[in-house]
Formats: C-alpha cells, structure tokens, sequence
DNA sequence: ACGTTATAGTTACATATGAAACCAGTTGCA
DNA sequence: TGCAACTGGTTTCATATGTAACTATAACGT
C-alpha cells in the first residue's frame, strides 16, 4: 500500500489526499443546495435536515431526530427553536413523559419542504448526471463500504 | 434520470441522499484526522493545511496560500497568525511588493510536519484499505469527474 | 506626477458551532 | 417511599467562521 515515490513524510499534495478531496467536493456540493433554499426561505442546512426527517417520520423527539440527523443535541435543539418559531414544526409535550416533545411539520412546514425537496434532488440528479450509469453504481457501493466501517 | 418511486416532493431519505452521505463520510473522515493532530500539536485543520501547501512549496504569499488550500483569505491569515505566532512558519515582506508576506516552514514547522504528514497518510491508507484495487481505482476516476465540474 | 482603481493582508462584527453546566422529569432500587 | 443515577432538552460560554470594512502598498491611465 506504501508508494515509494511518496515517503511517509514527503509534503502532502492536498489535491491528490483523498480526505482534503472529498471534503471540498462535499462542501462545495452542500453549499450548493444550501445557498438555495437559504435565500428562499432563510433555512440553515442544520434546519432543513430536521424538517427532512420529520417529513419522513412524525412525532420524533429532538433526541430522535437528533440520532436520524446525526447532529449533536444541542444543534437539534436551536435548529427546533427557530423552525417552531417559524411556524414550520409543531412541538409538543409527550403523554407519559413530559421530557420529550413530540415534533411535526406543521402544514406551512409541509409547504416549505415541498419546495424544498425538489430542489435538493434536483442538485443531486445535477451531480449524479456528471458520471455514467457504471460509474454511479461505483460510487453507492463504494460509499456503502466505507461508511460500514467509518461511522466510529 | 427520475425515478416514479420517489417523486421530487417525497420526503428526502438523507441515508440515500448523495450530498448527505458525502457530508457525513466526509466529515467523519477529515475531523479523525483533525482529532489527532489537534490532540499533539494543537493544530487546527485550516492550519494544518497551509502548512501542508509551504512544505511543498516555499515562499508563498498567503494569497497564494489561499489559492492552493481553496480557503478563503481570512482563515488564510488567521491560521498563519497562529502558525508565526506558534514558532512554526517565518513570515518575511517580499523584496519587490511591501504588500505581500514571504511563508516559509521553520525548522520547527519541518518537525511538526515530519510528524503530522505521516498521521495523515495512515489515516488515508486506512481508507483506502477498506476498497480493493478495482474500487480505489473508480473512486479516483469518479472524484477527478465530479470535481471537474463541481468548482463553481 | 497624480488621482483612480486594484491588490495583499488584517480587523471588526455578526453568526454558527461544540462542550460543559444546567434544569426538569423519570427510573431504579434499598 | 425517597434518594441516587439517568435522560431529554435548553442555556451558557468559549471558539470558529464568513462578510464587509479598513489599511497599506502598488499599478494604471492620463
């Protein structure tokens, strides 16, 4: 797996360093979506993954999204205070255990993600169409692999 | 390219959403990096990227710094603040242009870096292994195609 | 030469993010 | 019961980051 001709501890060249390369290919596409809807509807990314998943599911807790989303709590947390602000998610207080709230897209909220979910597939088909029909099966399956093993 | 199962409004499935995917493997990948050498050195990722960018090349403006890391020059400057201030990148005025900095590792930069190089590349390496040959070799193809296009 | 415009870099400000402390409310168990 | 440990969620604080304004120097056009 070394390579001789680049010693361990030859100067990197970044754009040949497979974590700095998909590290500004995935910024540059999220930015991208993200400019968006931002200048749409003022929604930061953090927030318009929140309302993804509760147009999935409905009547998550913030600690449910939280783990759906992969964000930390207390991201989960601001992103629930501006969307209820907003008006775009309801909250709650759960029947048995009034800690946990009890979330869903409010019907202002479903109208926002209907805009909003097709522009971002419309990126991704964007950026899907860049590689032939080999080439994307490659790429599932090849993220597939390594985030079987990456996450922790 | 659309496919009837999943019209554009549908709810998103962010764990098939590329854009997604590519953010979380992305950043997974970048911040274990980013762990260990901040842990040794206190170095942040943008810090450690210029100083990847004056190992390879010597005498950099920081403008050009930005250019080569793709960071903006803000987080260009502050990052070499820290790095000249830490003891570990020379700062001098270039003879012709009392505007522009001359960057160069110091010795104690080189030292740092004889150490931090080889982290990282054991990070790649360990990527890299989770593939086999035929799949790196589609991964590079794949990435050399979506970043064609990608910037801008 | 001289004012306008552009460039290198820093500073200021406003916003975003992460870690730890915190406040309920709940569970486990003597 | 009652109290220790835990969990859901928010707040606080310290740090990071992006945008715009600013300073100093250089280049350009007349």
């Amino acid at each position: 797996m070394s390579d001789d001709r680049h010693p361990d501890h030859a100067p990197l060249e970044l754009e040949h360093f497979l974590p700095y390369r998909l590290s500004i290919l995935s910024n540059a596409v999220s930015q991208a979506i993200a400019d968006d809807y931002q200048r749409r509807f003022d929604l930061s990314m953090t927030e318009w993954r929140v309302m993804a998943v509760l147009a999935r599911f409905d009547g998550l807790s913030a600690r449910e999204v939280a783990e759906r989303t992969l964000m930390d709590k207390v991201a989960v947390s601001r992103a629930l205070a501006k969307l209820v602000e907003a008006g775009w998610v309801t909250r709650a207080t759960h029947d048995g255990d009034k800690r946990r709230s009890v979330l869903d897209l409010s019907e202002a909220g479903w109208a926002v993600h209907e805009v909003v979910a097709p522009m971002a597939r419309a990126h991704e088909r964007n950026l899907l169409e860049k590689l032939d029909e080999e080439e994307r099966t490659w790429l599932v399956r090849i993220l597939d692999k390594l985030q079987a093993i990456e996450p922790k």
